[in-house]
DNA sequence: TATAGAGTTGACAGATCGGTACACATTGGA
DNA sequence: TCCAATGTGTACCGATCTGTCAACTCTATA
């Protein structure tokens, strides 16, 4: 009961903090729309950035969970890189998309020791770690490499999808990926 | 004493709103930090977003100044396209160093049709409106391409360098940008 | 010297910010 | 049935938010 208002609130905070910003939601409307009572709110969180923070622990967890699902149903390893770029693509087509929260969150926290800075820098190493794992199980002699530029390429991806006015990022990104993945790969 | 104060204001509003961000940049801390009254910014800006919308059209003029004059120093077309990264891996260097300011508006004015956000959006088409022209010039059959996988580099090592742990995102992407820039020229 | 324009000051408005005091409701155990 | 603990809602705090206003100074130029 008392769990289920606590994880309540933090998944309509990602919504919200997603789709208006963090500065730009304060707590007040943050409970106007939730239903929950500030006061319930400052039990469960001693403060906003204490509730940003279990936010985007509830988002990286999601992220992740639902990309790297994405990935493995392509097959082996090699696929599962090109796979991404499928996956981001999808994202990008969906209703309410609004670049990655991690960007977002560091853009509004820009001081690199900020605690939801640092957190954000996290997600994205995790995200790191695993590219080059699956890389490796690819066989590229350097896997992280490969792992850095294609993170390079998804970024990018986000932001321009974001951003740009260009009609496929996400395509382009998958092309621009399969070169750097054949040259890792093929060319050893 | 006729300095042109509304010039003075962007200039320095650039400055805090860069290094602190939008929101959390009231417009009381500003005329604090600048020394200009409240009464006088007002005067030459009707609101804070007229201010921001300033903001990012000197920002959107330095930047492309800046980067495509050191783009030219690198000589022919070709070489300017890799010099791109170069000259991003100074500014990543640079002390006070925090992303892209467009890539930061536009994560605190996430509505598409939001005026700040579709201004940021036309910064990043004329980057790549320059791009394709020198892709061009290069001799690439399909510049638009190119330009489009050499932005996706850009924006992502824009990205990493602020949020990420890694040690030289320009370098990565220039690595990758040549592997681009070499399949788009060498074999047509 | 008169005047217009630019800039300043300080107070103020109404809304919203993050955060809290305190009374009320609910519940489980004795 | 009673108590104690826990969760919740209302009302509120001081600070800050964007934006306004009237009254004033300064300075360049006609």
């Amino acid at each position: 009961m008392r769990a289920n208002k606590r994880d309540e609130l933090v998944r309509e905070a990602l919504e919200i903090f997603y789709r208006e910003g963090f500065h730009a939601t304060g707590m007040d409307r943050l409970a106007a729309e939730t239903g929950i009572s500030k006061t319930t709110m400052f039990k469960h969180f001693r403060s906003k950035e204490e509730l940003i923070l279990a936010v985007l622990r509830l988002r990286d967890q999601n992220f992740r969970n639902w990309l790297f699902r994405r990935m493995e149903e392509a097959g082996p390893p090699r696929a599962q890189l090109s796979a991404m770029f499928d996956a981001l693509g999808e994202w990008f087509a969906a209703p309410g998309f609004r670049s990655c929260m991690f960007i977002k969150a560091a853009s509004e926290y820009p001081d690199p020791h900020h605690p939801i800075h640092t957190q954000s820098a996290e997600h994205k190493r995790l995200l790191f770690l695993q590219l080059q794992k699956i890389a490796s199980d690819a066989g590229a002699q350097d896997p992280a490499t490969l792992a850095r530029a294609l993170l390079l390429l998804k970024e990018g991806a986000i932001v321009t999808a974001h951003l740009g006015h260009e009609a496929d990022p996400a395509g382009d990104a998958k092309a621009a990926a399969q070169r750097m993945i054949s040259a890792a790969l093929d060319h050893p």
